[in-house]
DNA sequence: TCCTACATTGGACAAAGTCTAAGTCAAGAA
DNA sequence: TTCTTGACTTAGACTTTGTCCAATGTAGGA
């Protein structure tokens, strides 16, 4: 993570506390947190840092291409900061987990160019949703 | 679309005006409205509907089946009528123009065995994301 | 035509996010 | 080290999107 700070400090970013705790919260794989959360867990470490400045860090960090943005059910947005490697996302519909998976094959591939209507297709996000064991599992 | 009414009325619809006027304003292929917008276009027919009952019949007509809410942006919800067709979505990101498009293959496929972590899958939606001719035309 | 259960209304409320003006501070300059 | 300044942060008002509720209206069967 001390990496991403340096490399953020090499495009200019002034380094504060808060952006330091916001970037900490979101260390490690498997997170997605929602921005209430993100701000929750900051002022766990710095009571003081306001909801404004845990928006604005997400977005420069989203769009420094660090960390990317979820939404996966219509509601609050997540943030992803495994932003490196390509993946995609599986939630279960009933508690709303959500794993980072692979996928097989390049789904840009799967959209023919007759299907492409001219645009300039870029990007491609995949959400499966089903049932996670502990949810299916007899209680 | 008065197919629409009828099989909804064969499930037990009362059949209002409201009712009829939200489904009228979601007549037609490649319609991707926000439930503002419905409300906007449904108020130009019956000036004293009200927000609530739109809120209200769209989620109904959701749930039965006739109408799949997408959510392209994190921002309001879209409300598309093309429910029968198997489809998914291109969006711009510029102007968030929205065109139907179908896939060669089924993208559940993609999704390899060890990579369900036990979910029982059921659903996936893929969302593409570019510039529309319009918006990359030069000015 | 009358009844009544279901539908609609308007307004209050809630969640998620944006904006602003005033105060604070990181980091380069002296 | 201290100073300076423009970038950063703050609190809270505001906006957008959506939900809820009690009172009122009405579709469609008897």
């Amino acid at each position: 993570m001390s990496d991403l700070l340096e490399r953020l400090r090499g495009r200019g970013w002034r380094l504060t506390a808060q952006r330091r705790v916001v970037a900490e919260v979101l260390d490690g794989d498997h997170v997605h947190y929602t921005a209430d959360e993100v701000h929750a867990l900051a002022s766990d470490r710095l009571p003081e840092i306001s909801r404004a400045t845990v928006y604005n860090t997400l977005g420069e960090l989203v769009s420094l291409g660090e960390v990317i943005e979820v939404s996966t059910d219509g509601r609050a947005k997540r943030y992803d900061p495994n932003a490196h490697h390509d993946h995609q996302h599986l939630v279960c519909s009933q508690c709303g987990t959500i794993r980072d998976v692979h996928l097989q094959g390049d789904p840009l591939s799967a959209l023919p160019e007759p299907e492409r209507y001219g645009f300039q297709v870029s990007e491609v996000t995949v959400t499966y949703r089903g049932i996670c064991p502990h949810c299916s599992a007899p209680s």
